[in-house]
DNA sequence: GTATAAGTGTTGCTTAAGTAACACTTATTA
DNA sequence: TAATAAGTGTTACTTAAGCAACACTTATAC
C-alpha cells in the first residue's frame, strides 16, 4: 500500500466545494443548485470546481459516498464486529445518513443516492462475511450480501416512513433475531 | 480607490495562518509559538507563511492590527458618531480587545501591542477631530488625538487592573463628562 | 421569430502554494 | 567539546488554483 499523500491544495479545496454544497443543499433542492451557486459559495473558482469533478451530479455521488464511508464501518475499529452487530450498526448509519439527506427531492438524485448505498452494503456485507468463513462459495457471499442489504435497505425505509416513536435501536432490535436465524444456518 | 480586489488564494491562507495562531495562542504562550507550529495548525507550507510574514513577530503586529480595525470603529457606519460617542466606543472596544489578547504573555509582545493601539488609537482621534472642526490647527490635533489616545488607554487599563464589578459602560459613563470638558473648549 | 440573459464546460496563460533541499542558529546532552 | 536535534529563513522548481475568454445550451421575454 503506496499511501502518497495528497496535496493540501486538493483536500482543502475538495473540503471547500462538498461543504458548500451540503450547505446549500439545507436550503435549496438539488435541481435548484447550479454549479456557479456551489463554487461561489465555495469561494473557490469554477474551472476549479472541474477539475475535481465532471458535474453537479459528480460531485452529488462523491459526497455520498463519502459520507456513507464516513459513517458505515469502514474503519479499523470496527473490523472486529460481529456480523450481528455489523447489521445492526449498518442499520442505525443508514438511517442517519437517510436522514440527513431527507432534503433531497429529485427522483433521479434519489436513484443515484440509492445505487450508491446498495454498492456500499454489499461491500461492508460482502467482507464482513469472508471474515466470518473465507471457505463459502463467493457466489453464494454475494447472493447472501445483496439479501442483507435488501433486508437493511427495506428495514430502514420502513422506519423512516412509519415516522413511529419507536427509537431506531428499537426497531432493529426487535427483527434482528429472524435475519439471524438464516445466517446462522450457514 | 481602484479596488483591485486580491487573490481569493491569498485570503484563505492567511486566514488559515492567522485562525491557527489566534487558536494556539488559546493554549500557549507567545514565546512556545514556533512558526512550524502555527504551520502544521493551519495546514499550509512553512515557505508559504514566509511569503505573507516576516516572522511570528511580524504575524503578531499584523493579527493585533487586523483585530483591532475589526473592533473598533474603523467602518462607514461609525463615521456619523459624535466625538463622545467615540471615545466611549473605542473604550469599549479596546477593553474587550484587551481581554481578548490577555493571554499574550512576553514583555516585548505586550510593547508591540501596546505601539500598534497608540498608533490605530491616535489615527481614530485624528480623524474623527478633523471631522468635528477641518479649521483646528493640524499640530493640535495631533497632540489632543494622543491626550485622548492616553486618557482612553489608561482609563481601559484601570478598569481592567481594578477588576471591578462595575461594567465597563459604567465605569466610562462616569468620566466621559470630565473628558468631554476639555474638548468642548475647542 | 430573435434578442437577452444566465449557466455550462473548456482553454491558455498567470500566479500562489507545495516541496525538498540548503546553510544557519540554538539548545540539549553525552 | 563535539554531537544530536529542532527550528529558522531562503532557494529553485513543480503543481494546483485563479482568471478571462470562448462556443454552446436553455429559457424567458419582447
Amino acid at each position: 500500500m503506496m499511501e502518497t499523500k495528497t496535496d493540501p491544495r486538493v483536500l482543502r479545496t475538495r473540503k471547500l466545494i462538498t461543504d458548500a454544497f451540503i450547505k446549500l443543499s439545507q436550503s435549496k433542492s438539488f435541481s435548484d443548485i447550479s454549479v456557479k451557486d456551489i463554487t461561489e459559495e465555495a469561494t473557490i473558482n469554477r474551472a476549479t470546481f472541474y477539475r475535481h469533478f465532471l458535474d453537479k451530479y459528480d460531485l452529488l455521488e462523491k459526497v455520498v459516498e463519502e459520507k456513507l464511508h464516513l459513517n458505515l464501518g469502514c474503519d479499523k475499529q470496527k473490523d472486529s464486529l460481529s456480523i450481528e452487530e455489523t447489521i445492526q450498526t449498518v442499520f442505525l448509519s443508514l438511517t442517519r445518513f437517510k436522514t440527513s439527506v431527507s432534503n433531497i427531492s429529485g427522483q433521479e438524485e434519489k436513484e443515484t443516492i440509492d445505487a450508491i448505498i446498495k454498492l456500499e452494503l454489499v461491500n461492508i456485507f460482502s467482507r464482513k462475511l469472508i471474515d466470518m468463513d473465507a471457505a463459502i462459495n463467493a457466489d453464494l457471499i454475494v447472493k447472501l450480501a445483496k439479501w442483507l442489504t435488501a433486508t437493511v435497505r427495506s428495514m430502514s425505509q420502513d422506519w423512516v416512513e412509519s415516522d413511529t416513536a419507536e427509537e431506531p435501536e428499537e426497531y432493529i432490535a426487535s427483527l434482528l433475531p429472524f435475519v439471524m436465524c438464516g445466517i446462522e444456518a450457514l
